[in-house]
DNA sequence: AACGTTCGGGCGAACGTTCGCCTAAAGAAT
DNA sequence: ATTCTTTAGGCGAACGTTCGCCCGAACGTT
């Protein structure tokens, strides 16, 4: 590495004082002109570039927001993470922060990395992603008293801010779309064990169905983990009911679910669309092309980072930060919840 | 935010001075038993972290890796991002190191940004993904002399670290697979515009159909945008060839341009895998359950982050690194490429 | 008794900023 | 002619580390 000018070098050629160059740089200089344009010509000439290690010790900043998520088994499609964090980062760009990857270690206490992360001043603040109920992050930011803003929600009295999605007004809403296309017997895929996210999923359905009046069978509700083998099975099983109270159509929470019904179906038959309804949830890119074509809910993940990021740096830098938001997901029709194609 | 305790305040309780502190954290010091026990304990009941800002500017390090990569459109997946990153992470985690994402302006000069990343300190080293011959960003480092290594190369006589995957290899072990279920009659979906790596993945079928001893019909060689729809182009194209020039089966590089081929032989009647045999490139998750599944290439992510992350670091704090390696992918199998279900 | 040696730890300095306060000179106002 | 105000910029200090050098005391050696 060739060694870097520092302001010292700048005010050298320049003739004025470290201090005064510093002032001229970020705009808070009392100069004349001439001495003014002979600091950026030697800006320019020595390709000056402010130290961050110097500016951060200084302002006690790092101007780094921190970020980490459990990333799913390579053989499963994450279907949010390329469009959620390059609307982050570049959001970020935009206010002059940029982004700090940190691995979860899923071995020892998992708020320890937070912890390390916030104390040494590594970062400035943290996104929080996949929330959950009695989220053991959050009681820790706050003791803590350090700035976040959470993806998503956790228990119903906990005050924090965030940015999430309405899963409930999306689940809704597909289940409604495919009711409205003729299915009267709607069987719904949830995940098993009890998170904010899932049970807002959930009660879409419910309320969907209770709105048009229809009855929900017991055995129509599944609870299991999120994947394709669970969808299989889950699917089978649903199948496997005696005709009058087989499904026909069934709503799930996340598209991996949604691509076991799909497969489930076709091996018993079924064509999935016109004899068989199904949705998704998180419009995973590529499921356009799948046969058929996989309906789901596409959250607007452009949106979320730029509100986030906005919310967070906010509460960084000590300003007033907008009341928490929850976004609606967009219900994209395709073929696999059409009755006729 | 609550102020953090110093080094000043672990000495002050511990009755030692600030530095000698300092010294018993980084095990370069020469006390007492009796003395360490103190110091650790002060530590312990302040919660004393090290001040991530006030090392790097003395040790004149940020112990941040710089990466970046361009965001694919919302509808296509990135067949790599999260394995890709999660290993890299894990491994830089392991070093010490953290990652910082920066973004891709595509306004401007695309290597300013590595510019002033590299002259602020703000990190140590890159990753340097997505090359290309005469890539302007390793001009740029190698003229700062600034640590980076590459995720694939450029021009054949650049030298630089890298890891990179054996495209030719791989390709060419797919068309092999493909000539031994009985096709004869190959076709190939390659990128448009010229870079190493799509060099590489086209010289695969090149190399496998001459050592097969298969000619090559010109019109079976296609250069494209490596993506669904321009491969459904190609292959509608291919298929109105005359019956006896038609291709049996398509080798492709991405997974994208093997799912265009699919959707287009099977809208034409063709049955995937025993009437049309299909490749893809990039094992994206989620297209085993395509139906078919699609047979693919994957790249061995995990061994590739830890690979970069190693050399990297090895550079940055000036140890010898090792040679650069060239990973083969492995051919994953699937119903696409296979004559009999 | 004078001399080295090791042990245990102190001390000054520097890394590159930013910030608040100070001041010399010049111009304006009385 | 004196005072007041602005203009233009200097200066000291501090942010929290790490590093090299120093030094006193205790100990053992000729």
């Amino acid at each position: 590495m060739d060694k870097k000018a520092t302001l010292k070098d700048v005010a050298a050629k320049s003739g004025v004082s470290y201090q005064t160059v510093s002032k001229v740089l970020n705009g808070k200089a009392n100069v004349s002109a001439e001495t003014e344009r002979a600091i950026w010509q030697a800006v320019e000439d020595l390709d000056y570039r402010t130290n961050a290690a110097g500016r951060n010790l200084r302002t006690q900043a790092s101007r780094l927001i921190g970020y980490t998520w459990t990333p799913a088994p390579p053989w499963q499609p994450n279907p949010i993470l390329d469009s959620f964090l390059s609307s982050t980062i570049e959001a970020a760009d935009a206010a002059g922060y940029h982004l700090l990857l940190f691995p979860t270690h899923n071995t020892d206490d998992e708020t320890e990395t937070y912890r390390t992360l916030a104390r040494t001043g590594r970062v400035d603040g943290f996104i929080v992603a996949s929330m959950d109920y009695d989220d053991p992050r959050v009681l820790l930011l706050q003791k803590l008293n350090f700035p976040f803003v959470a993806f998503g929600r956790a228990n119903a009295d906990w005050e924090f801010p965030f940015v999430d999605v309405d899963g409930r007004a999306g689940v809704a809403a597909a289940t409604r779309h495919l009711i409205e296309q003729g299915h009267t017997r709607l069987a719904l895929l949830a995940w098993d064990g009890r998170s904010r996210t899932g049970d807002a999923r959930r009660n879409g359905y419910f309320q969907a169905m209770e709105e048009a009046g229809l009855s929900i069978n017991q055995d129509w509700v599944i609870q299991l983990p999120g994947d394709v083998e669970a969808g299989i099975e889950a699917t089978k099983t649903l199948l496997s009911l005696p005709a009058p109270q087989r499904p026909t159509a069934v709503v799930t929470v996340d598209d991996q679910l949604a691509i076991g019904a799909m497969r489930a179906a076709q091996s018993a038959g079924l064509l999935v669309g016109p004899d068989f309804g199904v949705t998704g949830f998180d419009d995973t890119p590529g499921i356009q092309h799948y046969s058929p074509p996989l309906t789901s809910l596409r959250q607007p993940l452009h949106e979320i980072g730029r509100e986030i990021v906005m919310r967070l740096i906010a509460l960084i830098e000590g300003r007033t930060i907008p009341e928490s938001i929850i976004l609606p997901p967009k219900l994209v029709v395709r073929g696999s919840s059409l009755r006729s194609q």
